[in-house]
DNA sequence: GCAATATGTGCAAACGTTTGTATTTTTGCA
DNA sequence: TGCAAAAATACAAACGTTTGCACATATTGC
């Protein structure tokens, strides 16, 4: 029952630990034979070796950490996956802190992956951490940092990011196309480099087209479902026919909205989301809407992080988001 | 840069580590000043205990692994908050693998966790898993082990699942008093408990309303959104009006394929589904289905391991399922 | 005023590995 | 057969804690 250490075997054996350890290390100065023997009588005991011991003493872990608002957000659980996909191939593990979007989960969250001697941490921050205050803590404990997503510019850290600028610029310019005349904009906070980014590429959208700018249409809230619905009675006080909403569960505010007051989309009015969540092409219409890429965020996070640790190499990595074209802003041109 | 230990604030204050170990431990034998000393001292030199250290030495980690097939889906990661909910507040952490249903990576993953020396696992396991083998190594290992939603019955372990008997039950007594006459089920594979379960439920509110079993009208492929619709012809074409789905999935393929052949849902073909996904609500018609309680079973996982590691009392518990109704099988009665 | 008891610290070993250095064994070659 | 070089193995210290025990000092009871 008790656990068999390299010690036991080594006794069974009549050979001493460090041959044993080496043996089980694979690459060293120990014979094929008493590898073979080494080996068979280790699994014969059902040896397993002590991550904690063996960590401890080589003085890094093969673990890394990752803190993402939450884990039920497509984009994260796919970003999570993506990320696994390079990392236990290569020999690490992950392991999975939420935030919440709370500034103060987020903190503990660093602290218990600080103490638990993570080799690096990938993060996306909360929206409550406006400032790289709590992160610049990984950095100072010597801890690889990749931030992905939602970032801060002031930190020693790799970044993975979507190319948010131009895919809010292709969205928008798919409305415009489409013949809508008064496009509005349901953005988030503007602390975060991501609603930041969306914004700018709908007002250049507009601005290339040759429309006009109006800040009374741009509604800078935040993007829940209860807000799209709230700001879609706004925007249509305001005379908008159509919406580029930064994320899909605004988007879907705006539709449930628009159902309820039988108001017909795309006919009378076009919308375009962000994210490309599971429930997008369900409804009906099915949402027109701009893909992450997450699962490329995480392998391109996990690969960063890779580079940093064994390279000491820091990289800025930009993926490019894609246009899902479905039905909710695709009315006849007239 | 490098990582203060308990040594440095020790030498730093001119005591001895024990002291320092103590003093931060806090219950001991420390007086009230020399901790407040040290404690001051500690984060003043910014220390964080190594956990890696501390385990060793202890012989056990406040770690807790949990395997998954998926954390995209919502009921897994619903789980998974609703454990930390309870694990974090006692002091432990949460390391989490997905199995992606294959029995190659739950191995993996357990294997892992072994490594890592946590105190328990919180496991459901894969599809393809059908037999309790790769599981026993967890008890041999004398980790603690709870298993919830998918379970073995052949191991030493807490266990946590739903009523499926009860809600399937529920479930098809919804289709029969809404006046469905041929009532089909999509279930999953019957290796699991689960499935064998809601199976179970479904044929006891057939025959306790005395209505006909037909195993030509149950389908026992999986239940994915694809089988599910071609499942839905099959049903078609044996002359069912409704079917209980194992799955809400299967019940968005069955409710594709009516879309498609312009089937009016409910009032041609009633359907019900099973695990509330965040999808569920937005269809149209929207699904009337089982909510799964996830966040509880989370919980009381969660509560069920504490109790087998602090008090040694192996529990098991059925959580309750609730019908969610809504429109997709509700239909004017004849 | 002295033994008996609390109370607060220090010492040193231990947890299971890894690894630099020392030692032994094997090998190749004259 | 002998000897140097190479290969294989052993020794011992270290990683940062925790903890049983010993020790010193302070407190108490009589």
């Amino acid at each position: 029952m008790a656990k068999t250490t390299i010690s036991d075997i080594a006794k069974a054996l009549g050979i001493t630990p460090s041959t044993v350890s080496r043996a089980l290390a694979g690459n060293s100065r120990v014979s094929e034979a008493t590898r073979m023997m080494i080996e068979r009588k280790a699994s014969e005991m059902g040896y397993e070796r002590n991550l904690l011991a063996s960590s401890l003493r080589k003085g890094f872990t093969d673990t890394v950490g990752m803190i993402v608002p939450r884990i039920n957000r497509q984009f994260f659980s796919n970003v999570i996956s993506g990320a696994e996909a390079i990392l236990n191939p290569a020999g690490f593990n992950l392991i999975i802190c939420q935030s919440h979007e709370r500034r103060e989960d987020e903190r503990r969250a660093i602290a218990t992956l600080i103490r638990n001697q993570v080799a690096g941490m990938l993060v996306s921050h909360s929206l409550e951490s406006t400032s790289s205050e709590s992160l610049r803590e990984v950095v100072d404990q010597g801890v690889v940092l990749v931030q992905f997503d939602r970032i801060f510019d002031d930190l020693e850290s790799s970044t993975v990011v979507n190319d948010n600028f131009s895919g809010a610029y292709e969205a928008t310019k798919h409305l415009i196309e489409a013949g809508y005349h008064r496009i509005g904009h349901l953005g988030g906070d503007d602390q975060s480099n991501v609603y930041i980014e969306r914004r700018r590429g709908y007002i250049k959208a507009l601005t290339d087209a040759g429309m006009a700018v109006d800040e009374d249409i741009i509604f800078g809230d935040s993007i829940t479902r209860d807000k799209g619905f709230y700001n879609m009675a706004k925007a249509l006080d305001k005379g908008c026919d159509a919406l580029y909403c930064a994320g899909d569960y605004a988007a879907l505010g705006v539709m449930e909205y628009a159902r309820h007051n039988h108001i017909d989309i795309p006919g009378q009015f076009g919308v375009v989301g962000t994210a490309n969540e599971n429930f997008a092409e369900l409804l009906v219409p099915s949402l027109t809407t701009l893909e992450q890429n997450a699962t490329e965020i995480g392998q391109r996070a996990a690969q960063a992080f890779l580079d940093m640790r064994f390279n000491g190499v820091v990289s800025n990595i930009v993926v490019s988001m894609k246009l899902i074209v479905r039905d909710s802003a695709s009315r006849q041109h007239k």
